[in-house]
DNA sequence: GGTTGCCTTGACGTGAGCGTCAAGGTTTAG
DNA sequence: CTAAACCTTGACGCTCACGTCAAGGCAACC
């Protein structure tokens, strides 16, 4: 399948694939007139990729993951590689819902009383998923 | 005093505090030679973005704390606005603790179990603090 | 008069993950 | 023959809160 097929059985775009392809995530096969070509194999790294974003890994993270299915394994995270980034990624999601649970209270005090001024120190650390 | 010495009281830069005032957010006395000059009332408003801005508000988030004060208030979240900012953020982050949450159970699952192949909805709900 | 240390505006860079043209080639339908 | 619907590469745009030059003016000290 050519990569406009691929986009749609993947639910995506073709940028977002050509953007894979640029980070080394995937590759394609050429046909003689230089469009890509693609297989059902593809479409499993692709699947991959996304649900693995839906977690908030980013695309570098994704890439053991990928690695894996390129070696053969049937599963993207039965590598060490793979189960490194799920621990490393349980420790910032750890990290991050304790933030917020200090924000939350914060924001709920604040809303309860109205005049005082206690401000949370600035923490460098930074929550997103 | 001078844009230096605030953003040292304040421990931030003269650029961010020229950024601040490009967004409208701080006001500057001229000097005869164009030098900013301020006074502790400005270092009010500054250290209150910064406070804000430590629990996860944008600056843009940041304005109706700043009008508060300026009309007058002697805290920043007194004025309708700057808690209807609080409120909302305070469900943002209801959203993104349920999310984080959910993420988490996932990681745990794949950690415990290699050969799962479950994978969470994609949600478009992005979460940041 | 030269150096140092402030200050000014303006403009481009950063990161992540693409979106959105631009300008053109290929294949198929009518 | 032409239009539609694919495909190609390349390059700039986007968000956010500034960082980092660049080029120059102002003030004080030796």
């Amino acid at each position: 399948m050519r990569i406009g097929e691929l986009a749609k059985r993947a639910g995506t775009t073709t940028r977002a694939l050509r953007f894979y392809e640029s980070q080394g995530l995937l590759e394609a096969q050429r046909t003689s007139n230089g469009y890509r070509e693609y297989d059902d194999h593809d479409l499993r790294l692709v699947r991959e990729i996304q649900s693995l974003q839906a977690v908030g890994l980013s695309l570098e993270d994704t890439r053991p993951f990928v690695a894996c299915l390129r070696a053969g394994h049937e599963s993207g995270d039965s590598c060490p590689d793979s189960r490194e980034v799920y621990r490393r990624k349980l420790a910032e999601v750890d990290a991050c819902m304790e933030r917020l649970q200090t924000v939350r209270e914060f924001l709920l005090a604040r809303l309860a009383f109205q005049d005082r001024c206690l401000v949370p120190e600035p923490k460098e650390f930074q929550c997103s998923s």
